[in-house]
DNA sequence: TTCTTTAAGTGCAATTAACAAAAAAGTTTG
DNA sequence: CAAACTTTTTTGTTAATTGCACTTAAAGAA
């Protein structure tokens, strides 16, 4: 069934990118969603090449850099309103090597010259975001086959330093999810302690004591008891709660 | 004695930067120091504009980020082997703004048009340095005829979004105080526990208690008591401490 | 020696976190 | 239908940290 086939869209010309993007700075972006106790990240995946990547884009000449990344990551996972921070900006010579791209744009039937803007110097400005894994519907770009979820702890083989920007970003993450408070993002609406617990205990990468890490979220006096249980076995059915965002002051 | 002179030294010719530079990214420095209770910041002066800004540079096309950020603060005051972190990159729109640029070439004597290379958008990578204030000896750069301290209480009108760039700073410097133990490289080789509470409560805005922050710092076991003891007054001398970098693990 | 002044250390209350045990709320089972 | 079982939630008890007042130490001056 799969024969190839010519491509579709076409993959913005030199002289199109020129006239309309800031050149050799790309946004990288590492999406971070929570599902069955399993942190995961957002990957484009390429064709008849066995490379895949973090989701990414380049700024337009009239956009604000903060407005470009939520652009690409609203064109990957259709959602807006994110939780959305700049972590770190990768300007490495390292990251220089034309042989992934070369690869990624042969395997889509892409006769690319050795000069073409794709294969030059990117400074990279990496942006993590914290989403809602039930919501987001994940859009694969023009020179990608597949954008999907993947294990944190089973990654497949990332180009360039891709795998740097994902353990740094998680560090970032790491560091703020006590001070900012942003858990509550990677979470659907209502959720149990012990799901709230799971998810810290992941991406802390350590097992917290269950009594401990109660006492402390409800005292921060930020999580609102939803009246309604959970169906369930046969023992007592846990809380649900949700995250009361105006009682947060900031 | 100061008549008008020709400019010696000539900024980059449009050909020379494109050549050379990364197009539209530049570094600004943050580049802090501490003196007599004041924390300060090192600032460029343009003559007969009162314009003041961060130093700054470019990238060169055969350069690591971070070296670039390592050249220019070594550039700027001589130093080498300074704690330097980027920490925020910034890429509004409205940092685009030409007049001020524009004000400072004229200042020079420099006739340039509405697209001189200088005048583009720039997103700027932003590094903050902790360097001892008796160390570094501050050096203008092409453009500008100045190169000195200022007090942080006291700064005078910085050009864009240099100010926001200065309080970014700022606040991440707070933030990793304690995390990283990063106080001591504002401090000279040794010095009195008054003195380095003082730094603290200069960093952090607010007052400390003498005997918590004592213990505190002492039982972190990464100071060393030098026997010598200060010259003084008619009372108990101080004792003098100095970093020992050795028993920090990380 | 005694006084004055500033530095450094100590003891205790108050707050916060760590650990342990008990109570609560479902379902299943005899 | 109550006893048993299971998981959640709360309540104490102990240990660690911090805030605060006070004591001790060191050095020159009277």
């Amino acid at each position: 069934m799969n024969l190839k086939q010519p491509t579709i869209k076409q993959e913005p010309s030199s002289k199109e990118f020129e006239q309309n993007y800031l050149p050799g700075l790309a946004i990288d972006m590492v999406i971070f969603g929570f599902h069955q106790n399993q942190l995961k990240i957002l990957l484009l995946q390429y064709q008849n090449t066995g490379l895949y990547a973090l989701p990414a884009g380049f700024i337009r000449k009239d956009e604000n850099l903060n407005d470009a990344a939520k652009r690409i990551l609203q064109e990957r996972t259709g959602l807006q309103n994110i939780y959305l921070e700049q972590f770190y900006t990768f300007g490495d010579m390292s990251r220089h090597d034309k042989k992934p791209m070369q690869k990624i744009m042969r395997g889509k039937g892409i006769n690319a010259k050795d000069d073409h803007w794709l294969l030059s110097r990117f400074i990279s400005v990496g942006y993590y975001a914290l989403v809602d894994y039930t919501k987001a519907v994940p859009i694969p770009d023009l020179l990608s086959d597949g954008c999907d979820w993947y294990d944190l702890s089973n990654l497949p083989p990332l180009i360039l330093d891709h795998q740097d920007m994902m353990a740094k970003a998680l560090t970032t993450l790491r560091e703020n999810l006590d001070r900012k408070l942003i858990g509550f993002n990677l979470m659907p609406e209502t959720f149990t302690m012990a799901e709230l617990q799971s998810l810290y205990e992941t991406i802390l990468g350590q097992q917290l004591r269950r009594t401990s890490f109660q006492r402390k979220l409800l005292n921060l006096g930020i999580l609102e008891r939803v009246a309604k249980r959970w169906t369930g076995g046969a023992h007592k059915a846990p809380y649900l709660y949700k995250f009361a965002s105006d009682k947060v002051r900031e």
